[in-house]
DNA sequence: AATTATACTCAACGATCGTTGAATAACTAC
DNA sequence: GTAGTTATTCAACGATCGTTGAGTATAATT
């Protein structure tokens, strides 16, 4: 029994459940499972956060703000450094990616769990209505505007399919699925989220300068 | 009763199937389901396809053949038409998805569902070592060929990390989640496969030429 | 020390799950 | 038409699911 203070083993219960949502999506994971792991009573996921959809929501809210938070620091950090000169195209990516990134490499392991279950949200047709907008859709739009000063004269159109492409690329990097590991027989890792860091950089900059500037 | 010839019940579940599975998973569908959409038993699923997991695979399958095979016909198809002269980036790519293209114009309506799917099973962690190799590694060695043919000097992990962001813009524009058409306010659909495919292709090769072309 | 509030346990509920084996209907082959 | 194969139905199985309500222990407040 031995009780514990306020949020100890609520927070063993979103950890856990961060990662097994993560790894196996919601209706994948039972709240047993989740309770079992944390070495927790069926009863106390309940207790603590409601029905089984509400600590999804809670486990997604988290960190989503988080990152959000961290996403608009770096991109007006670069927006006053740069003063009147334009932002370039590579500043405006940097700081879409650069959070998670950091977040990465943060002594949290959790953020890890937490950009797969991203993924999952961002790439499921029900989830990601659900949870996306409120989460991240005043944060997107920031990046969107400042895309589209960085590319004068492009039809507003082709700045989201390309948002969009980077979004994908993003998702399926997030997601960890050890593919590029096999493809690449060991010479690229999923794991090693630097490298898809470094090249992504350059790779979405010139595929919008391609699609958005009429030359 | 009323039997109907071979192939006909048992094809109708393979389609509702393919559609609950694209929009909520595997484990977020029931056999049960599926059977009621289908207008079928309940235990006419597993006589026809054996556990849960085998219909999935089975579902996967059927148009997995079908895609890896239209791709490598019309990458072969420009490769003999190039003659000596070396394919373009532009071409290869073209290769990659005109198949998803065309197929999603046809009549069967099933293909929509199936890209769902498709994005469903690259995106997760659980699914992709156990379905995508099968289904698709000798195809992608055959694109990572083209493309090593195509970017000479180019580092074989760049191009496999430009293949993986390729292959993330597509998973989320199978997905079909409609995002894009909110954050656009409706300028751009994502039902409309033909505007992601027009840019997609420049995007992807103004990418790779920026990350494995050292000038 | 007494009281109130919070954290947690325990047992159980009705619902639903995937799968099976035996029975029946329909089609094929002879 | 008879036999045999295939397709389909029906009822039921044990297992597991999410959630609840009542009860217990610990912490906080007075």
């Amino acid at each position: 029994m031995t009780k514990k203070t306020k949020g100890e083993r609520s927070e063993r219960i979103l950890n856990v459940a961060e990662e097994l949502f993560a790894r196996h999506g919601y209706d994948g994971v039972t709240i047993r499972q989740i309770a079992a792991q944390a070495e927790v009573d069926v009863a106390l996921a309940s207790y603590h956060f409601g029905k089984k959809e509400d600590l999804f929501r809670a486990v997604f809210r988290r960190r989503a703000e988080t990152l959000s938070a961290s996403r608009q620091a770096v991109l007006r950090a670069t927006q006053e450094q740069t003063q009147d000169q334009e932002q370039t195209l590579e500043q405006i990516i940097e700081a879409f990616l650069l959070p998670l990134k950091l977040a990465q490499e943060s002594k949290d392991p959790g953020w890890r769990n937490y950009m797969a279950l991203l993924s999952y949200v961002m790439t499921s047709p029900v989830w990601n209505e659900v949870l996306m907008p409120d989460a991240f859709d005043i944060n997107v739009k920031e990046f969107v505007d400042a895309l589209t000063k960085a590319l004068p004269n492009a039809k507003i159109e082709d700045i989201h399919w390309c948002y969009h492409y980077v979004s994908g690329a993003l998702a399926l990097t997030l997601a960890q699925t050890g593919r590029i590991d096999r493809l690449s027989d060991g010479a690229c890792l999923s794991s090693d989220f630097d490298a898809a860091y470094d090249r992504m950089i350059p790779f979405v900059a010139a595929g919008f300068r391609r699609v958005c500037q009429p030359e």
